[in-house]
DNA sequence: AGTATCTCCTGCGTGC
DNA sequence: TGCACGCAGGAGATAC
């Protein structure tokens, strides 16, 4: 499952082989993603020469001069750069080739299709999924402050909101939990009760587990030409994610499961109080 | 505006 | 070995 620091290296490692080439055209094999993929986006991008790769919460943006495609691999989305001259037929699961002038295809496999492949004509910014996001967890913008200000009178848990994209972008399920722990917070507390302090460790939290979550995916995969296929996500050690009824790693206590928003959660009961 | 619930989908693990 | 089932999850849609 794709979050904010697998999306970002995914990013890092399609960059320069993207940046600068032409996309000679786009062959929908399976549009059902999503949404559907537009019949007409190889005419669309046929030609087009992709600008920068940047990334958007967990959206991967492709700058493509006339308009930004926008990726997001929802759940189980990869992304793989076929070198030129190989074959490597497409599986039943593989929705799109992004073929590049050069040869090289980019293949988006996604089998549980909650990903997204759509065509932004206009300012990409103002693109229904992207306009109302909240700020970028990894900048100067993110701070204990701000979510502080917009927890105010927030009766929904820390664990919830935090997950809202609306908050703050590219916080999903694992890295909630683990944030949580790291910051010893209980994640049913309800967001508006948390205070000052507990706000701005929360906010340090979460930038650190990112980047220690980058750091790792950054290590363990440099490249997605990786003709076996398998771009795979980072392994990591969990310090609370899925890892009920095993000892907490800092205490020994048993690590507890819950259901919250229809989402399981995971802390330590000891070391996340109240 | 905030909150709760539903929804999309397939692969995998579990229990019989 | 095979089947039914529950679960996993990002985030938009919908109904209060």
């Amino acid at each position: 499952m794709p979050e904010l620091p697998e999306v970002e290296v995914i990013c890092r490692g399609i960059v320069s082989h993207l940046e600068g080439r032409r996309i000679a055209a786009a062959r929908i094999r399976n549009p059902a993603l999503r949404w559907p993929v537009a019949p007409d986006l190889d005419q669309i991008l046929r030609g087009a020469e992709i600008g920068q790769v940047t990334r958007r919460g967990k959206y991967i943006l492709l700058d493509c001069g006339k308009g930004t495609l926008i990726l997001h691999l929802g759940m189980s989305g990869s992304l793989r750069l076929l070198p030129a001259a190989t074959t490597t037929p497409a599986g039943k699961h593989d929705h799109v080739d992004l073929v590049l002038d050069n040869g090289v295809i980019l293949r988006l496999r996604d089998p549980r299709r909650f990903g997204a492949m759509l065509w932004a004509q206009s300012d990409v910014m103002q693109h229904a999924l992207l306009a109302q996001l909240g700020p970028e967890p990894l900048t100067a913008a993110f701070t204990g402050t701000l979510l502080y200000r917009r927890t105010r009178g927030r009766r929904a848990s820390i664990k919830e909101v935090l997950m809202n994209s609306r908050i703050v972008v590219g916080v999903g399920n694992i890295y909630a939990n683990e944030a949580l722990f790291r910051a010893g917070i209980a994640p049913t507390t309800p967001a508006g009760r948390l205070g000052a302090g507990r706000c701005q460790k929360l906010v340090q939290a979460i930038k650190v587990t990112l980047d220690l979550a980058i750091q790792a995916g950054g290590s363990s995969l440099r490249d997605f030409t990786d003709s076996d296929g398998n771009p795979g996500y980072f392994q990591q050690q969990y310090w609370v994610y899925g890892r009920a009824g095993k000892p907490c790693r800092s205490c020994g206590t048993a690590i507890s499961q819950i259901r919250q928003g229809q989402r399981s959660s995971f802390y330590c009961p000891h070391c996340q109080n109240k």
